[in-house]
DNA sequence: CTGAAAGCGCTAACAG
DNA sequence: CTGTTAGCGCTTTCAG
């Protein structure tokens, strides 16, 4: 691979002066530089970013840590850094932290190892301990989804109580009064948090949900056709079902409908995220949109932003999500 | 941020020792490893990959290039290259290549730059000649779901021609006469192959199709339902449908059933790649398995082989589909 | 307008 | 077992 000390060479310049050219600064001869170009066309020169990197410090380079790529809501949020990314030529590094702490270190440690300018994080598992001195040490590096009151100016986060409360709203307006919950059983805070909300309100109306409507499973769409069983073997009336997310809305949906159930006129069901699936589903998926590229594309900005030290514009970094009405949700019926 | 120097001047050792140590190689009296990596963790010290890899000319990444990471297709193809970069502990690159053969260039551009030992692209709109060219420059580079004769050692792709036939028989098998064709209009070679495919089988039951039931859309949600729509105004017989991918697929039955078409029963419809859509669809979609991620590990492995001037195992290139049953397809009941 | 030279952080002989 | 040193490819003063 050829180096800007072959171009100058060839070019019978110094390598300041190809390195000017490269960099299109300082003062250059018309035509010196377009012979030095032509050489470096002629010799399929490309600068080693890595070599730049070295010299200037910085690395024009940006990382992320989700779980997993192939999981449509971090894929999106991948897609809003990758927007910023390539908005400000700069290249996107993908670690993941799969579902332990410990992975979720490896990953960020690898991004610092490359140096990354920025780096966005979505980590569930490390402690806020553990977070805020990562944050001591890289000046670019931003949380999101996740809420940590040290360094909540670092953080880009969704109100997951305010959407329980939202999406119970919705429930108790459409006159639904026996209300099931199909909750993720992952110990993080997200879950604890729709439930808080979505109960809040329902005791705001003087009404309760049973115990046994109350179950967990894996945040997916199978833990969501499992948790729909549990909830039938219960037998036990509920006419409305808030899911976790719209993977497990799904599941449950279709355990539904098998079982007899339509969907919304026996059984109404609301999701939580609004990812694609939740439009392509049949019924179409009332749910609450979790404008996760936005969010994404707001932390990679903020990440950039405080590792060049610009002071971030103020910009609320609180998101709430907002009620998507498809099909899944209708009014009771009475019987 | 610490370096190797200040490490060094701490614990009182020259860098080549600390090197030793942080690389695990060559002889070192335990006390002083232990006391060299006591002093790394007090100083916080991260080797500078960029350092590293301008020394020894390999940068431990690996690049993909894909149109678009929030599309579930290709966040798979990510991911299957993501498993193995983790496997190796390299980092992964993203660029994406958008839609356009400028962008796809400047993607890989970007992945040169950072000497990324392996390179995974996922290119359609490059010309055989650059990329024949580019494969010339970069060792470590495999072309996925494209076949070029010239470099053909470095493709991994897809039988998207007998993807036609298997589609076209097992429809023909069900013994639907009238079939419609949904494609993609993008003006790549996937589209025309498996139509290709396709309507080769059709034509050896001597049956045809009839040409205004060819339609052409965008490969998306919203193209298929616009191309059912044209189908369905057509005013012609047909009780089956082969789409192009399954996001046109699961479009058009959502069109068909607003139209009081029932699916499977009244039209049986196939989709191909089966992304995670087509587990969540109801009716549960039938369709071409399209093993992206299996490809895309396959892939980056290759790639990795090459760029170490390992020769790869021998092994097959060529993927062809396979036929996953579900829902969305049955016998042609007569009326 | 152009060149010489230092040095970013690290690895890998080589010498001891 | 440990230290000295050259140099990877590039940017950036500083001279000229």
């Amino acid at each position: 691979m050829a180096t800007i000390k072959d171009v100058a060479k060839e070019a019978g310049v110094s390598i300041a002066t190809v390195s000017r050219v490269i960099n299109n600064v300082g003062k250059v001869g018309e035509k010196t530089r377009s012979n030095v170009i032509a050489i470096m066309n002629k010799l399929g020169y490309t600068p080693d970013a890595n070599a730049r990197a070295l010299k200037t410090q910085k690395s024009s380079t940006i990382g992320v840590v989700i779980p997993d790529i192939s999981d449509p809501f971090f894929s999106s949020l991948a897609n809003g850094v990758e927007e910023v990314a390539s908005s400000k030529n700069m290249q996107m590094l993908l670690s993941t932290g799969k579902m332990s702490a410990e992975s979720e270190l490896k990953a960020i440690n690898l991004l610092v190892e490359q140096r990354c300018d920025a780096i966005v994080l979505h980590s569930k598992f490390l402690s806020d301990d553990v977070l805020v001195s990562l944050s001591d040490k890289i000046p670019g590096l931003i949380f999101i989804d996740r809420f940590i009151d040290e360094v909540s100016d670092k953080c880009i986060w969704l109100d997951n109580f305010e959407g329980g409360k939202i999406a119970a709203r919705h429930l108790l307006a459409l006159e639904h009064k026996n209300v099931a919950f199909i909750n993720s059983n992952y110990d993080i805070d997200d879950p604890k948090l729709r439930l808080g909300g979505f109960e809040e309100i329902v005791k705001s109306f003087d009404l309760s949900i049973n115990s046994k409507l109350k179950v967990n499973n894996e945040p997916t769409l199978k833990g969501g056709e499992l948790a729909a069983q549990e909830l039938l073997a219960q037998a036990e009336n509920f006419t409305s079902v808030f899911a976790y997310n719209d993977a497990m809305a799904i599941g449950a949906i279709s355990v539904f409908e098998d079982n007899g159930y339509k969907v919304p006129n026996d059984i109404s069901i609301i999701g939580f995220d609004d990812v694609l699936l939740s439009k392509y589903s049949r019924p179409k998926l009332t749910t609450l949109r979790y404008p996760i590229a936005e969010m994404a594309n707001h932390a990679a900005q903020r990440a950039i932003d405080y590792s060049s030290n610009d002071v971030p514009l103020k910009s609320e970094l609180k998101y709430i999500p907002s009620l998507v009405k498809r099909e899944s949700t209708t009014r009771l019926i009475r019987g």
